[in-house]
DNA sequence: ATCAACTTTTTGTGATCACAAAAATAACTT
DNA sequence: AAGTTATTTTTGTGATCACAAAAAGTTGAT
């Protein structure tokens, strides 16, 4: 938001989760914190604490022995997540409703349309950086940093796995149920709303646990 | 869990954990990293990493200041932390009920019994210890992790403003909630289970919300 | 070749140091 | 006395070091 001077601490912080939740690092491969380090050149210092925050907000996981990677997807996992998302991010969105005014769709639907330019030049990152935006855009309307800490943390958890099912598809046909919600926003119809920001992640959720039915690992 | 050699950080991490739980720390006074490892015996280093994660967690903010501090409430983010309890708790519950045995609602039960005799003694740290070993006793059984760790912040949320509310009274007298949900557990009826969970969490936030309405901050 | 035992390297952890920014204190002016 | 400016102390930050545990690499025997 403000070009405050940020700390090493943070920049490294917003470094590594953008890599995280957009799908540039590996689930089950281990990082080590001089690596890390290293490719970003600070000391270990900061990358330390970037890492432990990033354990606490379950973006990433530490083993007994102590290595740190981003946790592999299982399915039972995966609907936990699926679940958690479910309970709460229709009812931000409701939340967010009566702050969003006309600019505030505008500002949507021009996301939307980049996100779908992006899904038609097989721009997987980009995709994925438009429909991030478009949900958090809405969600942050809520003002409500409780709820939205937590669908933060949700995302962050299977971020990276969104990236891998999409790598392995050539092209994505998906009813756009955005633009439901960018129509049920103008008409100020707070039930299709919330039905359409529930059938898009239902859809999102269910096609990448369709395409990646062998997940990581099977128990 | 295991007696596994914690490291140092893990261990105090959870000594700051217990200490903010339970209402050990003020809200809104500044604690300093050298004036936490001096009072746990521990170098700074093993601290800052705790605290990050406790801010991660959303127990503690940092101020622009970089001062470190238990937030103060908000008549607003108590409302938030309400609603993200009411839709994640009941459910989490629902989750674990298939999972508790007799020997689970035997123990449950012995729980309540310890809290309730804590109430009498006006023992209040006993109290809400035993409400949160009720509640989470409850909730380990879903073995979801993900929603288990997305209460677990809301717990640390407003563990701080329980103990203020508790400690200016004498003595309270509530319907025992915790009463209808070991007898729905015994019946195996869920929706009175679900139904006992909900109104047990919208009593004690009510609770607080009523006996603190000056809150902390006005705005 | 295969597997065990030993050696070397890498890694996370915790303590310490240097530094700049912030807070608290002291000194001074009006 | 009250407010303002210096001065001192405290504080968070980031880098570096020492160390033990784990991983990787090497050697040797069968």
């Amino acid at each position: 938001m403000q070009p405050s001077p940020l700390t090493v601490n943070e920049s490294t912080y917003r470094a590594l989760r953008e890599k995280i939740l957009f799908g540039d690092m590996l689930p089950g491969r281990p990082v080590t914190l001089r690596g890390l380090a290293e490719s970003l050149n600070v000391s270990p210092t900061p990358i330390r604490e970037s890492v432990r925050r990033l354990i606490a907000e379950r973006a990433l996981t530490m083993h007994d022995n102590r290595r740190v990677s981003i946790p592999l997807m299982t399915a039972k996992r995966f609907q936990e997540i699926r679940l958690a998302r479910l309970l709460l991010e229709p009812e931000l969105a409701c939340l967010a409703m009566s702050s969003i005014d006309q600019a505030g769709v505008d500002e949507l639907i021009k996301i939307d349309l980049e996100t779908d330019k992006a899904l038609e030049n097989d721009d997987v990152e980009g995709y994925m950086r438009g429909n991030y935006q478009f949900h958090f855009t809405i969600y942050r309307h809520a003002s409500s940093d409780v709820l939205l800490s937590l669908v933060d943390s949700l995302w962050l958890q299977f971020g990276p796995y969104m990236r891998q099912v999409y790598n392995h598809l050539d092209s994505i046909t998906l009813e756009d149920k955005h633009r439901a919600a960018t129509r049920a926003l103008k008409n100020n119809d707070v039930i299709a709303f919330k039905n359409a920001i529930m059938e898009d992640l239902q859809q999102g959720m269910t096609y990448i646990d369709a395409s990646n039915g062998d997940l990581q690992k099977t128990e």
